[in-house]
DNA sequence: ACCGTATTCAGCGCG
DNA sequence: TGAATACGGT
């Protein structure tokens, strides 16, 4: 492609952030501004300037992003040329450079990746090893090892900091560096790393290791980083060492008004002070809202313009003005899901538009409920962008783990997910006394399973003979997998290990499902075959593709990534504001917006972080092409209790002038949380015509007020309705009538024909025991003869 | 091994 | 409120 080619139809900015290709370059690149368009006319440019593409670096932070990218250079460049790109995820490339380097590190160079959930299974097993009390929550200290881990601190250097052990003390957590240094330990000897310790190890190497340093710096003279705001304290020292080579051709782009991951690591200083971090950088802004309306984007400045810690710029849209943006206001959530869903619905006739053109966007996923409800009882398409994928799912797991342990057997939490999956009478006693086997060697079960101390450690005879059964099984299929082919492999591991056959004994509905998703997966790693092979075909080696590419490929997979294979088409969009970012939608809808919840209180803990807040704010704006309705409701119910909170105090930051119904000035309702003693406001909804359901509401008279109450005290014990009335565990024993007692034990006897939750219809053939242990022989229809304990089982008189 | 019940928790989530 | 996990009994 011709230079001139490259740069047709960019405006002055894009065209000097394309062609500034010599030093460090800051591209702030605003909301709707060209970026990704920028960044691939920027690699075409330095391959029609002669530039080799084996030596420019692309990072992106989503596989998405980097997916879109290499199409798109494709279609400038060329395929075989866009191919020879070094360009992905900041993970998957810097793995690359980790295999290679692997033993210099510790690793295996067959090393393979532990997920989240891994992990904690991990983090669980150390916490238990170490015999520490239930203070120490796993997820929370996953976070914390994970936190440090971003920030570069080791074990002993996490000891030594005060900053992370003052939190331990008052966490009541101090042994916190000797879990993360078991954790770290216990990776090591299987193998595995998780995905902080790329980033972590990928330092590691280029700070010891000067041959890797200077052989991986000097292959690339470009390295360019998308969503540069995103990034952690770890991605920011390895792209300084990258680029260390004059004249530092590091090129990043990146919003900082976007930067909405502090939670998770990311550091917007990183971007805030690229001018210090490389002196005679270029920054070039790239302030043209190309996606817009002048409303929104002036709205959305209007907002932004209340963060200190900002780059200065000027974002504007030379569109037309379009619509103002419109706030609802509802009594509860179940109105406000109504109220957008109706005005939805309204633009769907009065604009002609599609499902697909509509947003939803709230701030936490517990929100979606009501949204969804209604859309449901509206029969309107829709699609929720959230959690569970495909490989959450038991049955997959459990294959995965496989797969995870015949590419590596030493992988501790994948063995012990299924050494007794199927059963082979390998229990929890064997599996404890091999741990302890393979702790007091430093070694993973899977070695320990070959040392012949076994006795000192407990482990009876006949239990070692079958672990090793279980271990020369995933041998000889581990080296099968050497020779054959992803599919050819994953098939003779469903099959060889049991587990099909296992789930395809289940005949229940479930377990039809759960087969059919075993085939799903089998079916992904043809798939995966299948490309790799036309991949290679394009170019000249012809490798055996491994079942341990298709396990790196999947662990390097996001959720936004898996889409359960539901057809997204001409559907309601439905996701968290944090999910939405880089997305675009003609109309949004952003729910929710009262205090407390966006911005979200719980664990506001500095001024910056209300800044990060706007700034997710800022995101959900500048989402919209067309239009923005922003709604609040003024009772919610979250996490079991009805909140009362004021508007979002972002929405009152949107100027005036930008609004089509501005909130007035005072709001009625203040800041009341839950208070008993104060009056609360319900609606009795039911005229909902009014598209923008304004302040009308709550003004009209169609409001009641009233004192909330406590509870009587006690809480009236419900009419029984079967024994089960009985266990009331969260009544105190005073609390219960034992005349209630008595009656209701009478009700059943002997010869009663019964109806049970799970075993259907019975008669009793038998009563025993005494409160509460009473007990009752059951001759059920179906099932046959069972003993039950009153106490726990549901029963009551048959329907007739 | 499996069931039902008790208890706990509640934020956004890249790879 | 309700989902996810832990527990404890057969």
């Amino acid at each position: 492609m011709e230079t001139n080619a490259i740069l047709e139809g960019l405006n002055p900015e894009q065209s000097r952030a394309v062609t500034t290709i010599e030093g460090p370059v800051l591209i702030v690149a605003g909301a709707g501004s060209g970026k990704t368009r920028v960044l691939t006319s920027r690699v075409a440019y330095l391959l029609e300037q002669g530039c080799k593409p084996w030596e420019i670096l692309a990072l992106t932070f989503t596989k998405k992003a980097a997916g879109e990218m290499k199409e798109r250079i494709a279609m400038m460049v060329g395929p075989e040329r866009a191919r020879r790109v070094v360009m992905g995820t900041f993970h998957s490339v810097f793995i690359r450079f980790l295999r290679e380097y692997a033993e210099s590190l510790g690793y295996p160079k067959e090393f393979t990746i532990y997920d989240q959930s891994d992990s904690l299974s991990a983090i669980k097993a150390c916490i238990k090893e170490l015999k520490l009390s239930d203070n120490y929550k796993p997820k929370d200290i996953q976070a914390r090892i994970s936190k440090a881990k971003n920030d570069l601190y080791t074990p002993s250097a996490y000891g030594k900091s005060p900053d992370f052990t003052s939190i331990d003390r008052i966490k009541k957590t101090p042994e916190m560096p000797q879990i993360f240094a078991l954790y770290q330990q216990k990776m090591k000897n299987s193998g595995v790393m998780d995905f902080d310790d790329i980033l972590l190890n990928m330092n590691i190497l280029l700070r010891d290791n000067t041959e890797a340093l200077e052989a991986i710096s000097g292959r690339f003279k470009h390295v360019l980083v998308d969503e540069y705001q995103d990034t952690n304290y770890a991605q920011y020292l390895i792209l300084k060492k990258l680029a260390k080579n004059p004249p530092h051709n590091l090129c990043v782009v990146g919003d900082d008004s976007q930067s909405i991951y502090a939670f998770r690591g990311a550091k917007i200083q990183n971007i805030l002070n690229f001018k210090k971090d490389y002196p005679g950088c270029k920054i070039i802004r790239l302030e043209r809202n190309y996606r817009s309306t002048r409303n929104i984007v002036d709205a959305a400045n209007s907002v932004i313009a209340h963060n200190e810690g900002r780059i200065p710029k000027k974002c504007y849209s030379d569109g037309e003005a379009g619509e103002k943006i419109h706030f609802m206001r509802a009594f509860n959530e179940q109105e406000e899901a109504m109220l957008i869903v109706s005005d939805i619905i309204s633009r769907t006739r009065s604009e002609h538009a599609q499902y697909q053109d509509f947003a939803i966007l709230y701030r936490t996923n517990s929100q979606s409920r009501a949204l969804e409800e209604y859309l449901r009882r509206k029969n309107l398409p829709y699609m929720i962008y959230s959690g569970n994928s495909f490989f959450d799912r038991a049955e997959i797991k459990d294959l995965m783990a496989y797969f995870k342990l015949v590419v590596n057997p030493n992988d501790d939490e994948s063995f012990k997910r299924v050494v007794n999956l199927p059963a082979r009478g390998i229990g929890a006693t064997s599996i404890s006394a091999l741990n302890e086997c393979a702790r007091a060697h430093g070694c993973s079960l899977f070695k320990a399973a070959w040392l012949e101390d076994h006795e000192l450690y407990g482990l009876r005879p006949a239990a070692g003979v079958k672990i090793r059964e279980f271990c020369r099984m995933i041998d000889s299929l581990a080296a099968l997998s050497t020779k054959e082919d992803a599919y050819a492999s994953a098939r003779e591991i469903a099959d060889k290990s049991g587990l099909y056959a296992m789930y395809k004994a289940d005949t229940s509905i479930e377990g039809l499902a759960r087969v059919g998703n075993l085939d799903e997966l089998l079916n992904s790693v043809q798939a995966y075959v299948e490309e790799q092979q036309s991949l290679a075909e394009d170019s000249d080696e012809q490798a055996l593709v491994t079942l341990g590419g298709f396990l790196e490929d999947v662990a390097l997979l996001s959720n936004a990534d898996t889409d359960d294979g539901e057809d997204s088409s001409n559907k309601i969009a439905l996701m968290t504001v944090h999910s939405a970012k880089g997305l675009e939608f003609p109309y949004v809808y952003i729910a929710g917006a009262e205090e407390n919840l966006f911005p979200s209180m719980s664990m506001l803990a500095s001024a910056q972080d209300i800044e990060e807040e706007r700034r997710l704010f800022y995101v959900a704006l500048t989402r919209a092409k067309k239009a923005v309705s922003v709604s609040y409701a003024d009772t919610r119910m979250r996490n079991g209790k009805h909140e009362s909170n004021s508007v979002s105090r972002f929405a009152r930051e949107i100027d005036d002038k930008y609004v089509a119904n501005p909130l007035p000035k005072r709001e009625f309702l203040d800041n009341s949380d839950d208070d008993d003693q104060e009056p609360t406001r319900f609606g009795f909804g039911g005229r909902f015509q009014n598209r923008y359901g304004r302040n009308e509401y709550g003004r009209s008279g169609n409001v009641q007020y009233f004192k909330r109450q406590k509870p009587a005290a006690p809480a009236p014990i419900q009419a029984p309705r079967s024994t089960t009335a009985v266990r009331q565990t969260n009544v105190k024993p005073d609390l219960i009538d034992p005349n209630f007692v008595a009656v209701d034990m009478s009700e059943l006897y002997v010869g009663e024909r019964i109806e049970h939750n799970r075993f259907g219809a019975g008669k009793i053939l038998e009563i025993s025991g005494m409160a509460p242990d009473m007990k009752a022989k059951v001759d059920f229809d179906k099932y046959g003869v069972k003993l039950l304990i009153l106490k726990y089982a549901k029963l009551r008189p048959e329907k007739s």
